[in-house]
DNA sequence: TATGAATGAGCGTTCATTCAT
DNA sequence: AATGAATGAACGCTCATTCAT
């Protein structure tokens, strides 16, 4: 049945993810993932060709299951700032806050102008750019009704990602405090006082 | 002469800025750093105890010039909002600039258990630690100037330096583009239309 | 079937052997090891866990081949200087007679103070005391049946081990002579001529 | 003046005997030996052509001493029973007693087959035969004078030379014991009862 | 399909030796 | 003569990948 090979390619990549979390692409070894797996080395390259192949799958996982809770997000009938306040918090509280996704999802994990980042680069980035244009998608949407500024959509989702990240990055480095809404504040409303030059960049009319 | 040795030992780490920009920190083989720097591989080792070490001391002069720029402008007497984005376009066009730097001086470039990584954390975390405290400083001035809405200084700070490499980040994607003000301006003013909102987590008074 | 795992790992070992008499152990490549056993490089590391694990496996194999040769000499019904004999020429006769083997025996092989060489003494010194004790042990009985002077039997076991490695020396110097008797029987007489002071060392009664 | 020469090259000399008794010779590190000589590596090789020329020449230089202290205490006026005593005692007081030096002697301390070891067998043995030959040629006067049984000089040198060595191991494996008598005793008279067989090798008359 | 023993290219590091000063 | 910075060949060990069973 297809049904067993999903489980145990599924049972692999979870595997895979919490070594990669807690050692890091290059420190990850085949070895132990197939040990964690529960299944012979041999047997992990049934199910991916190579080392890389396991990260992408991994990452694909991943971001699949982003998506899928954006996509939730996104088709509830609220308001496009309550929409990212709920992605917010819907990602920090699931998979993605385990300690280390966000480094695994970074480009920066693995190499660079490597032949086999170039097939990272392949298969991530597009899955990325997804996420990217969800949130502009909302931003945009906020714009539209007059919820948000005109500002430019995607440097607000690219903000807006990097918040999250910098949220999380913050939880890492201090476990166990509640997290902060300050960061997603932040993003709401920036830092200005009021009246002090809020569109003074001459972006706002 | 002793200047003879710290101009060798730069160009050392000036060839491994280059490779691990290029291929990440894992596939930066000693080889080809001591290659590109002109010397033989042994001499890396006269300048470097091991592979490790060029790393810490590639970050700690990144570092240390950031830091300096970062003094310098903290000096100027200007706004704190005008030192923030002084700040934001000297680094931008300086050395923090070279794709892969952000990276660099990510804690994700490198692994997370291993021994090697306790090192990593020990010198470089603190450096890092120390550029977020001048941001921080620099944000709770602006409080205090009333330039600036009450917020959690190293929340800001993170938020800062965490749209810094969000523009960076979008910078490299779309390389030859003009540094958009859009990110930065996000920082400032958030993306909450005029009226609609700001405060209304219940931070603000 | 795991008979396959001794077998391969006592090739190794019997190349090993080979190498080490022929090179020393500082001038063993493990790479030849592997080479001579018929073996990849990495194999080697599947049956021992680092080059002084080879080394050790090494003394291992030899000292218990050797002691079991002087068990099954020891249970003999023979005077203790028979056994003494046979167990002579029954060593000389095996294992033991390759040129080298004493100098692997010999602490002196390896290095001195490193770390490394704690685990040589480890786990080799309790082994050659073993063999000192068991022909320790017959010179205690050759002592009680009157057959040996009342001399201290590890002194006696001493000398004996040294002798019997003289014995290969010489034979290695010259090779293709018969074993000489001329050692051992040096062991057992002495060089004194009759009545000339045998005794005189006050030792005696 | 050529004093200095010899000077510089005797402080070489004795650095090297610390280092190699003390780490054995392949971990004894050129470097070490010029730093504890008070001199630059390079001058090592003014000294030396290369490394093992190092360990020629301290071992020319230990047997040369041993030797004159062979040459002196056999000029004695003694019975060759006696030189053989004060010969053991001389050597075991003197710079052959440190820890090492027999390890230092001993073939086996290099390595085999090697090129570089063609050096030391050419280089040392004759030296080690010389001082065998010394050994030799006072047993020889023993059995003229009828001190001696008639055995063979050669193995009876070698018999002595061997004791020698498992008295200083001895020693060194219980550091600060009295040097015992019993070895050279046993050297001496053997371990055979009085009238039990002695001669019956047949080698006797 | 699953296994895990075997492989061997590849890398970090050491250290004897050289040579410009 | 003396120095010590520089060299680079050499080696121990790892680990992704393969393949006979």
């Amino acid at each position: 049945m297809k049904a067993k090979y999903a489980e145990k390619r599924l049972a692999i990549l979870k595997a895979a993810f919490a070594v990669v979390t807690e050692r890091g692409y290059s420190d990850t070894k085949v070895d132990e993932v197939a040990r964690r797996a529960g299944v012979a080395k041999g047997t992990v390259y049934l199910y991916f060709k190579d080392k890389p192949a396991i990260y992408i799958g991994l990452v694909d996982w991943l971001l699949e299951q982003a998506l899928a809770t954006t996509a939730e997000v996104m088709a509830r009938p609220i308001s496009p700032r309550r929409k990212l306040e709920e992605l917010f918090s819907t990602w920090a509280s699931g998979v993605m806050s385990s300690p280390g996704v966000m480094a695994l999802l970074s480009m920066e994990n693995v190499n660079q102008t490597n032949t086999v980042m170039k097939r990272f680069k392949k298969h991530v980035l597009p899955h990325i750019m997804e996420m990217q244009d969800a949130v502009a998608g909302i931003v945009k949407q906020g714009i539209e009704q007059g919820e948000f500024r005109k500002v430019e959509p995607r440097a607000a989702a690219m903000m807006y990602l990097s918040a999250f990240r910098a949220e999380l990055m913050s939880a890492a480095r201090s476990p166990g405090a509640r997290p902060r809404e300050s960061v997603k504040e932040l993003f709401f409303c920036g830092i200005l006082a009021e009246g002090r030059g809020r569109r003074a960049n001459g972006k706002g009319k």
